[in-house]
DNA sequence: TAGATTGTTAATCGATTAACAATC
DNA sequence: TAGATTGTTAATCGATTAACAATC
């Protein structure tokens, strides 16, 4: 432990969700960079191949504390050791896959959960069909068993895969269940009590944000866009 | 030898991001009232559902023009109507899926993309192990393919599911083949020509931002967190 | 008419960018 | 020292919210 400016001087400023967006992206690149072998690197460095100002980058990671150091630019591994433990991705997080799908089945699969310490530790499906089907090392379980798995095995996350018309209700019973954030791929919005965390994904509707794009690119002339990248 | 410097003075106002977004769920709204024999709406009832208000509901219609009634408020079929030509959902998109591993396999049986007239027309993969491969009504095809297959079945969008590190490659030649819209699932940001309209959703990103979140506020004490709707 | 609700303007709020003294 | 780059403040830009005359 070193001789830090100040903890925290009662100044909880949770950052705004742009910001934390752009973390996540920061933290990839420097892992990148790191397995590279580089050492250090500056706020222009970093953001250039995400398109992002070095101005930004710099009161970006200024949110979470003074990781710089003048002249110089970042110590890589710091920063990463810093922006893992910011974004709490520098522990385990056991998740439960709710809903058996199409997707259900993709996100399992997935590599770019496991890869950050996500980890899918619990199946669940309303399908009697599904149930008990095993996959990997886990099997297929019934809602009715929600309360007890979270808690058996200390899940805080859920992925929720099911289809529109039950997102709410089974995710109120996540919540009953102890879930602490949920990341709803359902197509539709869903409202949960203050404490439980929710992000969502709807394809669907960024896949319409697309269409717009190119519709309104082709109107404004063969040959005029804004790009972008992610 | 184009002697438009500015094509349209006035009203080539593309709307912004967010509003996009947001008037893809006001659009499912309406279908979804429109279901239920609702006739008209007005801006707050509308919003309501969806944690919107009011004033934000009529700021974003009235990008696109003109739709509402003073003291009636929005004729839903009307507004639906008006709202799909905007977004460029009145009519069927053609898209090709390239890269069939966990994710794409589960893209191709996703409900919430045909629903909305987009149809996937192709599947590419680079591995000889998957190509001939029988789907649906459909055969996975090289990527060797690309340009002949884009080009005879006007294919103008693309899902693209492969491989991080592939990414940037695969994205170019798709540019390459005529492809005007990508929506890039990858785990890496991709850079694309200017006429060329991008959309990226990264889920282990977004996973990320869920545990920040919890993490959060956890910290700021059990029982005291933003909840949000999508 | 009285009540409801629009489109739009003005006020507020927040996020991005530029500029620069401080630091290595 | 000279050159590089930080963290931070000030300036700019854009997005959200409130307020209200106009309209049905």
């Amino acid at each position: 432990m070193s001789s830090n400016p100040k903890p925290e001087p009662a100044t909880v400023k949770l950052a705004p969700k742009a910001v934390v967006g752009r973390v996540c992206l920061y933290l990839r690149q420097l892992e990148l960079l790191h397995g590279q072998g580089e050492i250090t690197i500056s706020s222009a460095e970093l953001g250039a191949p995400l398109s992002i100002k070095n101005a930004q980058v710099r009161k970006d990671l200024a949110y979470f504390g003074q990781f710089g150091h003048p002249g110089i630019g970042y110590q890589i591994d710091d920063l990463i050791g810093a922006l893992r433990h910011v974004l709490g991705v520098d522990h385990e997080w056991p998740l439960a896959l709710v809903g058996f799908g199409n997707l259900g089945r993709a996100l399992l699969g997935y590599h770019g959960f496991r890869s950050r310490g996500f980890k899918i530790v619990a199946i669940f499906d309303a399908d009697p069909a599904k149930i008990g089907r095993k996959l990997d090392r886990l099997v297929i379980e019934p809602l009715e068993s929600l309360l007890q798995v979270v808690a058996a095995r200390q899940i805080t996350l859920a992925l929720l895969c099911v289809p529109a018309e039950v997102a709410q209700s089974v995710a109120d019973r996540l919540v009953a269940a102890g879930i602490v954030g949920i990341f709803n791929f359902a197509p539709t919005p869903i409202h949960l009590p203050e404490h439980v965390s929710l992000i969502g994904v709807d394809l669907g509707a960024q896949l319409e944000n697309l269409a717009y794009k190119v519709e309104k690119s082709r109107e404004l002339a063969p040959g005029a866009s804004q790009a972008s990248s992610y």
